[in-house]
DNA sequence: GTCTATATGGAGATAGAC
DNA sequence: GTCTATCTCCATATAGAC
C-alpha cells in the first residue's frame, strides 16, 4: 500500500482510514508511518501535538465533508426532499455500503470519547437538527421532524456495526432502504 | 471501587465491566488487576491465555446471559407477545437506558473484530433468528419477520452509539419506544 | 522538512519464592 | 493461589544532524 505524500492536507485522508481501520489506540504511529510514508520526524512537525492532534484534525475534516455535502443542503437547499434523497445516496457511497465505519461512532463507543467529546456531539447533534429542519420543510410539525430525523441517524450508525458484526453489507443496504422510505413517507402517512 | 473477588466466576462480570469502559486495548493488565484486586499472578493463573481470554470468556458470558434472558423465551416462550415485551424491558434495563455500552456491539467497530468475529457474528445472528421466529408466531411471514427483526436489533445498536455521542439517555428511551411499537404493531398494519 | 537515533514509559507476559 | 521481581517489546515522543 504505497503512498506519495506531497503536502499536509494530503496525509489527514490517509489518517482517517487508518484511524477507521485500526481504531486510535490500534494506529501505532509507527503504522501512520508507514502507511503515510512520512518518518516520525515529519509526523510531529505536520502535528506538533502527536496522535491527538492527528484524530482531531481528522474529525474536523469529516465534520467540515459532511456540513459541505450533507447538512447544508438539507438546511439551505432549494429543495429538501432532494436533499433527503441526496443525503441517503451520499451515506451509502461514504460508507461504502458498510464496508467502511463510521470513525465518529466508532469513536462515540470507545474510551476515546472523552478526548474528543465535543467533536463528536457536534457531529451527530448537526446533522439531527439539518436533517429535523428538513423534514420540516417538507411539511412535519417539529417535533414529529425531530423524531424522524433521530431515528434516521441512529438507524444508520446501528447499520454500520449490525453489518460489520454479520459481515455482510445487504444488512446496511436494507437498513437505508428502510431510512429512506421514512424519511420521505411525507406528513400525514405516519404514526 | 473495592472487590472481594473469591471465586473465578466472580471474576467475569466484573472484568466485563472494565472492558466495556476501557474498550479491549485500553483495559490494561495493571488496571484489570487493581479493579479486580487481583495480581498479575492470580490473573494468569485464571486465564493462562492472558487477556485475549478474559475477553473471550466475557463474551461468552454475555452471549449465555442474553440466550438465557431473551433469545430462549423469544423462540421458545408460551406468549411471543410477551416475550418481545420483556426483550424490550430487559434490554433497557441491561444497558442501563444508553449508559452502558453493548460491548459486543463495541468491538463490532473496534480492530479487535477479527479476533472475536465468530462471537460477534453469533450473538447478532442467534438474536436475530430468535426476535423473527417470535416474530412469525404472531403471524407476519418470515420475510417480513427477519426485516422488523434486524431493524430492531440495529435500531438498538444505534441508540447505544447516538444517545452516548450525545450523552442523552432520552434518545435511548426514545428509540426503545419505537422499537416496542414497531415490534408489537402486528402484522396487517405495517407497510 | 526529513532523517536516524534515542529517551522514557507502560504494555503484556513469565519466573519462581512463598 | 498469590505475591514480587523481572523480561521483552513497542508505544509515544524528542533531539539534533542534515
Amino acid at each position: 500500500m504505497p503512498k506519495i505524500i506531497a503536502e499536509r492536507s494530503d496525509v489527514i485522508p490517509v489518517l482517517a482510514e487508518i484511524f477507521r481501520e485500526y481504531g486510535y489506540e490500534g494506529a501505532s504511529l509507527s503504522l501512520i508511518g508507514s502507511r503515510t510514508g512520512l518518518g516520525k520526524g515529519s509526523l510531529y512537525h505536520f502535528f506538533p501535538g502527536g496522535k491527538e492532534q492527528m484524530a482531531s484534525e481528522v474529525l474536523r475534516e469529516i465534520d467540515g465533508w459532511f456540513e459541505d455535502a450533507v447538512y447544508k443542503p438539507l438546511r439551505d437547499g432549494d429543495d429538501p426532499r432532494a436533499a433527503i434523497l441526496e443525503m441517503c445516496r451520499s451515506v451509502a457511497t461514504y460508507f461504502r455500503s458498510g464496508k467502511r465505519v463510521c470513525l465518529i461512532g466508532a469513536f462515540a463507543l470507545d474510551n476515546v470519547r472523552d478526548r474528543f467529546s465535543d467533536a463528536i456531539r457536534d457531529y451527530f447533534a448537526v446533522w439531527q437538527r439539518s436533517l429535523q429542519q428538513a423534514l420540516v420543510r417538507i411539511g412535519h410539525d417539529a417535533d414529529r421532524a425531530s423524531d424522524i430525523a433521530e431515528d434516521a441517524i441512529l438507524s444508520i450508525q446501528g447499520a454500520l456495526v449490525l453489518s460489520r458484526a454479520l459481515d455482510d453489507t445487504a444488512v446496511f443496504e436494507r437498513a437505508m432502504a428502510r431510512v429512506e422510505a421514512g424519511l420521505l413517507a411525507g406528513p400525514g402517512q405516519g404514526a
